[in-house]
DNA sequence: TAAAACTATACCAAAAAGGTATACTAAGAA
DNA sequence: TTCTTAGTATACCTTTTTGGTATAGTTTTA
């Protein structure tokens, strides 16, 4: 019942992009010494943000990383989903055949859990890059 | 960011005996017939259930598990607490040394996730087993 | 054309999840 | 009083996930 590591690293490496108001490409060994974060983990992390159009990259001397959208079109549900895929409570919301005998319609505890998903994952939309910039410094 | 088997298979198993009114001992084997878990495996998750006060256990022939208390006064947090342990988005939110540099005051993301957190915890907290109790059949 | 920086894949160790096994204890029935 | 039923306690085990690392390659630009 918990984000892993993975996505904790990436909410950290986006709110420091987001920090760059300037919109320079940021190297991703700035990122990680300023975050400590471990190098190679940072890389892969970068590239679930890359896929789900979060960031963009550039190769080569004076690559890096970059937002690819502005910092109020980035919500904390989207790093969530890029690291780790769709944000379900329970496996029962995630396919009904978890449900052990019958479906979500049926079950107390699965509609229960559903609101309770529902409210979470709108928490999660409702909270983007641009409040958490320059709130505070970011670690 | 899932509850786990054990806490699903707990749900049922105290939606089981919610859900016979007639607050009758019931064997382990009956709920995990009843609810399709694994036998050895039930009897583990009901300890932990035993030791956070929200059923008993009584010993042999005709032994079995009851409530503790009424399904009324046990809500899904409770639940999850005795199976999972503390709810926490995450591990910053345990303990602040998680927090790469500083403490939650000085972080952003802490400060967002802390507000996210309160909310599932409350909807985990406001769900009670009485109202589900009846509801629909415990499957 | 060499160096800097990201990419792609694959691998790996440690921890957690999910469950099983063994031996034991309590309670009631015979 | 002893056998059986049912929970207890502890330890073990296998599989999956987590949190990374390694190797080799590609792109960019000075």
């Amino acid at each position: 019942m918990q984000l892993n590591q993975a996505t904790d690293y990436a909410f950290r490496a986006v709110l420091y992009l987001a920090n760059n108001t300037s919109q320079e490409i940021i190297p991703a060994q700035t990122i990680a010494d300023a975050e400590e974060i471990p190098m190679r983990f940072l890389l892969k992390i970068m590239r679930s943000l890359i896929q789900n159009g979060i960031v963009k990259s550039y190769r080569g001397i004076e690559g890096g990383y970059a937002l690819a959208k502005l910092p109020e079109e980035i919500t904390l549900l989207d790093v969530v989903q890029a690291v780790e895929g769709p944000v379900h409570l329970n496996r029962c919301l995630i396919d009904p055949k978890y449900c052990s005998k019958n479906g979500a319609d049926t079950c107390a505890i699965h509609e229960a859990l559903e609101n309770i998903e529902k409210n979470l994952v709108s928490g999660l939309r409702n909270r983007n890059f641009a409040e958490l910039v320059g709130k505070t410094q970011n670690n």
